[in-house]
RNA sequence: GCACGGGUGACAGAGCGGCUAUGUGCGGGACUGCAGAUCCUGAUACCCGAGUUCAAAUCUCGGCCUGUGCUCCA
């Protein structure tokens, strides 16, 4: 099987190939760090996670860097507002942003470059460019002319340049002080009184936004990598910026042989924004929901989809990450943990066997090569997760009716199934201890457990005898008493179950 | 205006030439004192029109509707 990707500048899906053979040089802009991150954020990095995970989990050597813009004009204007030193704010949320990204599972990146570190190889881009004639220094800083390289214009949209201006009527007619054209983006920015600065060629100032993602990737990565990714507003005219400063500061084009974009999230409807009110940031979401909830509504969706986030996805996700959960927890009981060779092998699966194991384990097999295939189609997760639903109700089946030996080796095979796919690749399962933990809860809820476990048990021994003895009154009154306890008890078959309530 | 996406059952949303998507919700059943959970099972689709084809939700053309972007933004 191969892998197909949908490429932006292409237009199209492509075969996935990388420069060098087995390895993946991959580059995915990040956060500006002025403030906590938010679910736009948390949806662009998951997705990227997803690709990270499955190119590795394809065999693939993959070089992960992402950045943190670590300079720029809301970094500023936070410091201004908030009366801290903008160093200050910067460490902060990048703190927070780890504190988020690693809640959410995602793995980390080989390495999290910062632009004010590559201020001085930003420059030295910034002067090739000026030598080669794409870019000129005016009053205020220096910028890169788009018309010198006007055939690289518009390649991630499908712009072109009359059109845009056409279409943008009277607000591109506007250019800054000396910019030559309202096209232009700045490479450097000269100084401005009380904004912190660095030196320059072209005098104190600080660099612009687009140059850092270049110089960042190119000492990476170097001149050419396979894959470069971002939120779809990165397109225009960030994207572009980079392959107008990369191909023209290097001569070697593509820059990226893969440009990736993500959707992005709506809340009920509505684009996600500060003044509509809807703006929900990471912490805020993960202090109601399981982080493993929050993710599954992310992942079940193809990432170039946008998402809309709403209560029932949310509900949703709660559900089927309950499923999931259920089914690993059955797979690992089952199992037990016993050695890999005391375990019995397994027979080969059989679609059209009387016995269901059998059928159960050929099913197994086709949900997996399903999962597969659907990955392999431009990381198309929404497909993965609904084999992982299904294989995970076929694992209820596979383990139903068993002798002790198969129910040993079905249980591993369940485990390692899921482990692989909804846990390495999917990012979707706690640790094997959580999971078999009655209730995934914090130690404190554990521990309350454990202080009226006593309690709970004597009342419970009370209720069956007033259920044997048809005393419903009785019964329902115990169980009355203890809900005023938390304890929400469930009758199934093999007798009461209780847990404490949500 | 230009560009890029969409229009699938009650809802969300896959599939993109022949094969049950999936999940929630809804109906029936098992289990049930009640409640919940679970399991089994069922029903409801492919915007409109024309064309290509043995076969179209899937390809082509036209129409209608709709989302997003167009230098703050993941």
């Amino acid at each position: 099987m191969t892998l197909r990707v949908y490429d932006s500048r292409r237009r199209e899906k492509v075969e996935f190939t990388t420069l060098e053979a087995g390895k993946v040089k991959m580059y995915v802009c990040g956060v500006t760090v002025y403030d906590r991150c938010h679910l736009g954020h948390a949806r662009c990095y998951i997705a990227f996670d997803l690709v990270h995970r499955w190119l590795e989990h394809s065999g693939y050597d993959v070089h992960y860097v992402q950045n943190f813009t670590d300079i720029d004009d809301k970094i500023i204007t936070r410091a201004i507002d908030t009366g801290r030193d903008w160093q200050e704010i910067v460490a902060t949320y990048i703190e927070a942003y780890y504190e988020d990204m690693d809640a959410l599972n995602i793995l980390r990146a080989d390495a999290y470059p910062r632009c004010t570190d590559y201020v001085e190889k930003m420059n030295l881009i910034t002067q090739s460019l000026i030598d080669k004639g794409n870019a000129y220094v005016a009053d205020d800083g220096v910028y890169f002319h788009v018309d010198s390289a006007a055939e690289k214009y518009g390649q991630l949209t499908g712009q072109n340049i009359e059109a845009v201006l056409g279409g943008a009527g009277g607000r591109v007619t506007k250019t800054g002080l000396t910019k030559r054209d309202h096209k232009d983006f700045a490479l450097w920015k000269s100084a401005k009184p009380g904004e912190p600065t660095w030196d320059s060629p072209w005098g104190a100032g600080r660099p612009g936004w687009h140059i850092e993602c270049t110089a960042m990737s190119m000492d990476h990565l170097g001149e050419q990598f396979d894959l470069h990714g971002g939120g779809e507003d990165l397109r225009f005219p960030h994207h572009e910026a980079e392959i107008f400063q990369g191909e023209c500061h290097s001569g070697i084009s593509p820059v990226v042989t893969h440009w990736l974009h993500n959707g992005f999230v709506n809340i009920d409807g509505e684009k996600m924004s500060k003044s509509l009110g809807n703006f929900w940031t990471v912490n805020e979401i993960l202090a109601k929901v399981d982080p493993h909830v929050l993710r599954l509504a992310l992942v079940n969706a193809q990432y170039r989809s946008p998402i809309d986030m709403n209560e029932q996805l949310l509900g949703d996700a709660e559900k089927n990450y309950q499923r999931i959960l259920s089914a690993y927890r059955d797979a690992l009981k089952a199992w037990g943990g016993s050695a890999l060779d005391t375990l019995t092998p397994l027979p080969e699966g059989d679609v059209d066997s009387p016995n269901q194991m059998l059928r159960s384990l050929a099913q197994m097999e086709r949900y997996a090569e399903g999962f597969a295939r659907a990955m392999d189609d431009d990381f198309n997760s929404r497909e993965a997760v609904a084999k992982v639903l299904v294989a995970s109700r076929e694992i209820a089946k596979l383990l139903s009716g068993l002798d002790a030996q198969d129910s040993e080796s079905c249980g591993h095979f369940a485990t390692i199934w899921l482990e692989e796919f909804a846990g390495q690749v999917l990012g979707l399962l706690p640790s094997r201890e959580t999971a078999l933990a009655e209730s995934s809860e914090d130690s404190a809820r554990a521990g309350r457990i454990i202080e009226i476990t006593g309690r709970v048990d004597e009342l419970l021994v009370l209720r069956e005898a007033a259920r044997a003895g048809k005393d419903w009154s009785t019964a329902d009154a115990i169980r009355d008493e203890l809900k005023q306890m938390d304890v929400v008890v469930s009758d199934t078959a093999e007798g009461p179950v209780w847990d404490l309530a949500d």
